[in-house]
DNA sequence: ATGAATTACGTTGCACGCAATCTAATTGTT
DNA sequence: AACAATTAGATTGCGTGCAACGTAATTCAT
């Protein structure tokens, strides 16, 4: 049984693994943040602003992964919804910095249980989910390292 | 340094390690890909037809865990690349049957080479990669039953 | 110090991904 | 057979992601 494998065969393929989990967890964290009104990328911009605050676009989207053209809308929108404030770095003024109104501090609160819930439906015990979570980090970096190796622009 | 775990912290969420991976992922695939002139869910699509001929969007979909609201489009995409043939089910008039082309067919043998590529892209001994991926589709499926246990619609 | 790169952000265009809604076809009920 | 419920796709609207390009601010080189 180990070597009927056939690398053009979809169930085979750990990037669809990878792409087939990342969907899936959007799926269970939808209801869950529907009662604070985010996105799960609102959520995890939040995340990165509930660990330190006002951060540049740029911190933000190295923290993230995305770029300007993700975040500047995004950010628009959650300071529509009035819990970031955007205002330019007196110091470059190049920059935007983000910082959490009152509001977006207190959501903090709100969303506190949110990661138990998920605890939940991960189902498994802890230490297999700190493992997963390490190879699963390292697989990303190596895969990034590759794709800057191959078109770093 | 085990118990400094910050539920609301970033970096240990498994949730943004799968997120962060499979960006990763698209990122590698991209210039792999760009050759074919496809992206990396139309990738996905033509490795499901490559398996099996003739399947009906629903079957895709079930498949890739994607609805008729993205696969529409994606298919008429690959249609016009001259890729698969959208034809009514004669047997039941709601179904649509897409098949490959001669073209979409020939296109198999030019991405034979892709997951080698990604095999050097991943940088890891195939038992780690096999293991990996099985852990990554259990707690996939965990996640979505916890999903359609919440809201089955 | 001044023109050339570089940088940060914004905008546009395209391709997902999904909820909600619509239509047409099929199935189930009586 | 007639009508209700279900099913498969298509369509619309919104929110990402990202490439490509534009602008303004900063830094670098000479």
């Amino acid at each position: 049984m180990a070597d009927d494998h056939d690398v053009q065969k979809l169930g085979d393929q750990l990037c669809f693994a990878v792409y087939s989990a990342a969907h899936a967890f959007t799926r269970v964290y939808k209801p869950l943040l529907a009662p604070l009104g985010l996105t799960y990328p609102q959520y995890l911009t939040m995340l990165v602003l509930w660990e330190r605050d006002d951060l540049s676009v740029k911190a933000i989207g190295e923290r993230l992964g995305l770029d300007s053209g993700t975040l500047t809308p995004l950010l628009k929108r959650l300071e529509k919804l009035g819990l970031v404030a955007r205002r330019r770095d007196p110091q470059d003024e190049r920059s935007v910095l983000i910082g959490l109104t009152a509001e977006g501090l207190a959501l903090k609160a709100k969303a506190k249980d949110i990661p138990l819930a998920l605890g939940c439906a991960i189902g498994r015990p802890w230490p297999d989910v700190i493992r997963l979570r390490q190879d699963i980090a390292v697989l990303r970096d190596a895969l990034n390292a590759t794709a800057e190796a191959a078109g770093p622009t």
